[in-house]
DNA sequence: CATTTTTTGTACTGATCAGTCAATAAATAA
DNA sequence: TTATTTATTGACTGATCAGTACAAAAAATG
């Protein structure tokens, strides 16, 4: 009753992820079949019989982008610690993952969004959900923060959770744009004083 | 004294003009020498023997595209009127941008930051020029409203204009790749409340 | 072992890539 | 006019593009 046949000699998810990091370096349009054959060691027979095409594997690198950063994005809006504190590490997160010096490319979703959300309805989607997702948990974190009164109460948790989602955004689009580190310091301290100051 | 030879038959700013559109729809990677020339009318010897290569024409639709953009944007933030209205004013002019059936491509420099700024420094500093004047349109705005009271008096205008700033780039970002007005919304008010908010 | 099934490597496709070049055209200068 | 200078045209380059064809190899089952 088992699968006939020889067996692929490579992980399906670990290919995934290397076809990942090259797209995330060079973009849909800046990287070809052969980079990715050449990056993941797989010839192009090999990769077309499992991917079929390479908007296809295209899709399958975002949507693993997407899983792997909605759980850390949640997991650090989810942990212990003040309000304040936590959000202060998501953008210490941002910021560190921005300045690298290894992977200089910001965010794989905000990069396929500009790039391919408008041609291939199923990247618009993934960036939508992840977009959706991460909203409902700022959304979250902010009830909680007035709640307990660490938030003043002028602001209703939608509008703050949509500000911080904007000006998260707009952080990771500056600091990949200009390496500007003072810039960045400068845009947690407006952010955070927007939404804690007295 | 004059100049011999056979004169051009076509404007420099009117094809660089052109350029800007096809590089901003298509991006610089998706975006082949035919299709400029196609788009411009030009053919590959004239368009070679006027910018010399594909790299030259897109430095020049971005930095283009950046000097108009900064005159459209300090136009708004330095109009009459009250700050409020001023900044609402910009958020409802890029929302327009954004949202225009016509080019769904956002924000041209977001683009090149992003794409071109790691490989080409010449995008980097016409990418950081342009948000460096654009932050400093910022803070003026927000000094004014600071002095006239119009905002109140907790943050420093720096941090104002920080915040809105990325906000700004945020809100291009999400509304480019969603395409979603009711978050577009959200963060129009968000961003509003957070600065003039009792 | 033989058969079946699947993967893999490689050579190949036609199309397109960025860019070049020689011939021609159109202007001024002598 | 003729010489000189510059721009345009369009065919052309070799490289690379995404994707295919297919035979050989490998591993599972019977």
């Amino acid at each position: 009753m088992s699968k006939r046949g020889r067996p692929r000699d490579f992980e399906h998810t670990s290919i995934v992820d290397i076809a990942m990091k090259t797209f995330w370096t060079k973009g849909y349009e800046g990287c070809s079949t052969q980079d990715l054959c050449s990056d993941t060691g797989l010839g192009k027979g090999s990769l077309y019989n499992t991917f079929g095409s390479k908007q296809e594997l295209y899709k399958q690198a975002v949507e693993r982008y997407h899983e792997t950063g909605i759980k850390e994005q949640t997991a650090i809006l989810e942990s212990t610690g003040s309000v304040k504190e936590r959000l202060r590490i998501f953008l210490n997160w941002a910021m560190v993952e921005d300045f690298e010096s290894t992977s200089t490319k910001g965010c794989l979703l905000i990069n396929a969004g500009l790039e391919r959300a408008n041609e291939d309805p199923v990247v618009e989607s993934i960036v939508s959900r992840h977009i959706e997702l991460l909203k409902e948990a700022m959304e979250k974190i902010m009830e909680e923060g007035l709640r307990t009164g660490e938030i003043p109460r002028q602001r209703s948790a939608v509008d703050l959770a949509s500000l911080f989602l904007s000006s998260y955004y707009g952080f990771r689009v500056l600091n990949t744009s200009t390496q500007n580190r003072a810039l960045a310091e400068q845009i947690m301290n407006g952010t955070m004083e927007s939404i804690f100051g007295a």
